[in-house]
Order: C-alpha cells, then sequence, then structure tokens
DNA sequence: AGAAACATGTAATCGGTTACATGATTAT
DNA sequence: ATAATCATGTAACCGATTACATGTTTCT
C-alpha cells in the first residue's frame, strides 16, 4: 500500500500527527508489514489535506514542537473504502534471506550456519513482540492479522530448525536430502518423497 | 535483492540472455519472492558489462531475433560471492491483503467473503506451482526454498480457513473470537485465550 | 487479420529513501 | 557534554516500472 493510503487508514482510527504515524508504523502492529519514512509521510500528509481528504490542527504543547493533529474528512473516509474494496495488488514477498538460500552451495558452512542461527533469532524476536501485541489489540482485523503473521513465523521457524540440514551437512555438495514441511517439530511427513 | 545480483546469480548457473532472465523469472521457482522488468534487466546487464563482470556473445538464430547470451566472468563470481557473504537486509513483506484486513469493520459481509475465497484460491494456486516444481530441481538451495515457499502457503491457507470467522460472522461488530494458529486443520491449541 | 512469442533497448515517470536543515527539551 | 526524543519539512538521489519504439515469425 502506497503511504497516501496508510495514512488515511492510520487517521481513520484516530487523530494523528505525521510523527505519532511514524511511530506507529515502528512500533506497532502495522509495522511488520508496512513501512514508510518521514520523507514520505510529510508529503502525503500535505497532499492528503490539499485534496481536502484530511485537516488539521496546530497543537501547542508546553515544553515541546507544536503539533500538526490530522484528522480525516467524510470525502477522506470515502476514497478510503473505495481503496479498500478495489482490487488489490498480489503480495511481494522480497527476501534477501532466500535469494541467498538459493545460492546454498556457494556458501562457505561457517557463513551458513551463522545465517541459519541468527535466521532463527531473528523469528523467535518477532514472535515474542507478536505475542505481546495480540492480546493489546482486541479489535478483529488486527488480531487476525497478528495471529496470521504468529502463524507464518511459526510454521517458518519450524521448517528451518527440521530442514537445516539439507543446507548445512554433506548433502550440500551431493544430492538432497528429504523435506520436511512439518510446522511444529512433528514428523508426520515429507515432502519430495 | 537488486537486479543487477539477480543477473549475477542466475548467471552463476548459466549462460542466459535478458529475455531469458526475464522469462525465468515469470516462470521459475524464483519468481514466487523476486521480480524485474525488462526495463530493469536490460539496464542491468549493459552496467555489469562495463564493468568486466558479464561479457556477452552474440547467437545468430534463424526465424528469430539475434540474441546476445550473456556469461559470467570470474570477476562477477568474485562480486557475486561478496554480496553472499554480506549482512543482508531483512525481508520485506508488503502484503495490501493484509493491510485491508486490518481494516475489517469498513468492509461490507460480501466483499470480506469475496476476498477470503479469492485468497484460498491464490494460496491454492501457488501450493499447486510449488509442488510440480519442487521435484524438478534436485539440488538443496532451490529444494529448501520451495519446502519453505510450501510451508509458508500451507500455514497461510489453513489459519485462514480455520480463522476466517473472526473476519466474517458477527463477532466483526461485536467482540473477537478465538484465533487458532494450527496449520492443518488440527484444533490442537488456540491462541489468545 | 490479429495476437502472442521472440528479442533488445530507451525515456518518462514514480514512489520511495537518505541526508540535510532547524530547534527545544530531557535523560544519561 | 552528549545523545535521544519530540517535531516538521525539503532536496537530492535511486531503483525500479510503464510505456514507447522496432521488427520477425508463428499460432489462432
Amino acid at each position: 500500500m502506497d503511504v497516501r493510503t496508510i495514512c488515511l487508514g492510520l487517521l481513520s482510527k484516530e487523530d494523528r500527527s505525521g510523527y505519532e504515524i511514524k511511530k506507529l508504523l515502528e512500533e506497532g502492529p502495522l509495522g511488520h508489514f508496512v513501512d514508510a519514512s518521514f520523507g514520505s509521510i510529510y508529503p502525503a500528509l500535505t497532499r492528503l489535506t490539499e485534496e481536502g481528504h484530511v485537516e488539521f490542527r496546530i497543537e501547542t504543547q508546553e515544553a515541546r514542537p507544536d503539533k500538526k493533529t490530522y484528522s480525516i474528512t467524510s470525502s477522506g473516509l470515502t476514497d478510503f473504502h473505495k481503496t479498500l474494496h478495489a482490487p488489490i495488488a498480489p503480495d511481494r514477498h522480497k527476501s534477501d534471506f532466500l535469494f541467498v538460500l538459493m545460492f546454498a552451495e556457494h556458501l562457505t558452512p561457517a557463513a551458513m550456519s551463522d545465517l541459519i542461527d541468527q535466521r532463527l533469532a531473528y523469528y523467535e524476536e518477532h514472535i515474542a513482540e507478536i505475542t505481546a501485541e495480540v492480546d493489546c489489540d482486541t479489535t478483529p482485523g488486527p488480531r487476525f492479522v497478528a495471529g496470521h503473521a504468529l502463524a507464518i513465523f511459526g510454521a517458518a521457524k519450524s521448517y528451518l530448525e527440521n530442514n537445516r540440514h539439507i543446507l548445512e551437512g554433506e548433502a550440500l555438495r551431493s544430492a538432497a536430502g528429504s523435506i520436511a514441511t512439518e510446522p511444529q517439530d512433528a514428523d508426520l511427513g515429507t515432502l519430495g518423497e
């Protein structure tokens, strides 16, 4: 989603400033699959104001810089609903990790093991974060999405744990071993055999 | 990964033309998580040639336009290895589907059900494709990656099947139901309850 | 007759990031 | 002292996409 729509969506829930939108994307549950920098958020907000989709009021704070708090207009809400009901673009999962693994035979065994351990830690970190977040939000949408993220990360972690031997071990320079797709440390089936 | 590195990686396996690289990304297993257009592939190949990382020979074909077949040089291979061992960027999974679901309460029930059915079909399509591909490639890297994709899509599909009720039904306008993270149509546990 | 596959390339545009510019306050 | 947080904004740049330009052959 473009930054414009992300801003519209967040403002549909609550009035916020550009700075707050950025923080929300960094720390909130949205942050796991959307991202935007100040350099795109502020111009988007300016454009949305020109289009009449949002309005702002300047809030003077004590011992803090002035803040422009934006709120969505009815025209903005209509536009947002139109976007939500429009045909959606297919997912784009770009992963340098997976790309590197495609060329596993070019990596030294040490680099490969490091990479896998790092990745496992990365999964665990995210799982812990989302687990903490899932209990904070009780509305269906965010809860579903958080649960989804948990299911995906859990599956990825289990797959990596159960199949890292394909990328390490002797198999790498000879033939391939069996590939298990089981998600929870089970051995209920194999793939490719 | 940038298009430059993608080209280098593909050429490390086999000599290919720009056109063939594009086809490979459209149809091959790489296509599930990398993408590039002609408008980025051809300039990348030109630049790589200037840098001395690849060379090309012009192949005249009967009843076909001339073809520039590129091959990687030792300098290109060294550069590629350096990239593979460098710290990798974190994954970016951008999903308009998930974004829309975050705002589930703004969608009409009919639009929501359509969206979910479409998504389930999308998962099944990908799973069928990858299942077919997984048996073609016997080298560890691609096999691991294909198995990974299968595990992820399988988990996503199961999660959606088991939890779509959160997004549909009455629960949407009132409170949230239980969220199951089980991957294979099982009911062995719940999350958030 | 027309579309699709083969084959390469350029120009305009776009959406975004990074770095820069400014400046107060609070915590280390 | 110095870094971090709060707060907004602009300019330069970058990597990529889309559309354009060209031309043959084969399939429908």
